[in-house]
DNA sequence: GCGCAAGTGCTAAATAATTAGCATGTATAT
DNA sequence: ATATACATGCTAATTATTTAGCACTTGCGC
């Protein structure tokens, strides 16, 4: 799924080749069909080849994998997590990001 | 091994009450087993029972559970991840956080 | 249209995960 | 000391996943 939400949507080549572990293609095959019969995915016909979607939005998917992270790392502090994400990633921040950081951070302040 | 990184340690008990699937508490115990062979966890005695810790610190899964997120969700940007997770997570944010964020900010202004 | 490459549906066999349960070890209360 | 409650190590059976491969379909170039 993680690598449904990445490409928004891919065919079976596609997540076969994205996966970490070595995992045949069949496999795939068959791990795309019980998603689908879960109805945790969805696909359009393109050709001959089926290209799949995930169902549940990838906002909502997201906001899940969140939690989930601040659960888990941050003992489910927010503010906590915010801050260790800028500084673990703080190298990649360029000043660009760091100004709309900022703006957000008004935004919040402003909405209280 | 959320489960570890949430709790620091723990026994196959506590495990088992946390994970969010029915797995029986034989299954955990096999998994933990696993999880062992395989070098992913130690343990402690503690009277009759082990008390499991993850071999990996906790930074060094957090930096990798970050950046999974990062490049799933918000295409490999860490600012986009930021403000979204700030936007995400805003009702949770109280003053203190904001401000703490700004420090956070301004630390990484001055390192430039 | 014909042949070819690449895709799917399906089946069957091998491999792995899950589970229950027994023998045994360890703390606790009586 | 004994009974009880929980732990673990291990084994065996069930259940699920993984994999290869065959029949059939689709798109493409000739």
């Amino acid at each position: 799924m993680d690598v449904l939400y990445a490409a928004d949507e891919a065919s079976v080549a596609d997540i076969h080749a994205a996966l970490p572990d070595r995992r045949s293609y069949s496999t795939v095959r068959a791990l795309m069909k019980k998603l689908l019969d879960k109805g945790h995915v969805r696909y359009r016909q393109d050709g001959a080849r089926y290209i799949y979607r995930p169902v549940l939005a990838k906002r909502d998917a997201e906001r899940g994998a969140i939690t989930r992270l601040v659960d888990t790392f941050f003992n489910g502090s927010a503010a906590n997590a915010v801050v260790g994400l800028m500084g673990r990633q703080g190298d990649r921040l360029t000043e660009a990001d760091l100004d709309a950081i900022e703006r957000e951070l008004a935004r919040l302040r402003e909405r209280r």
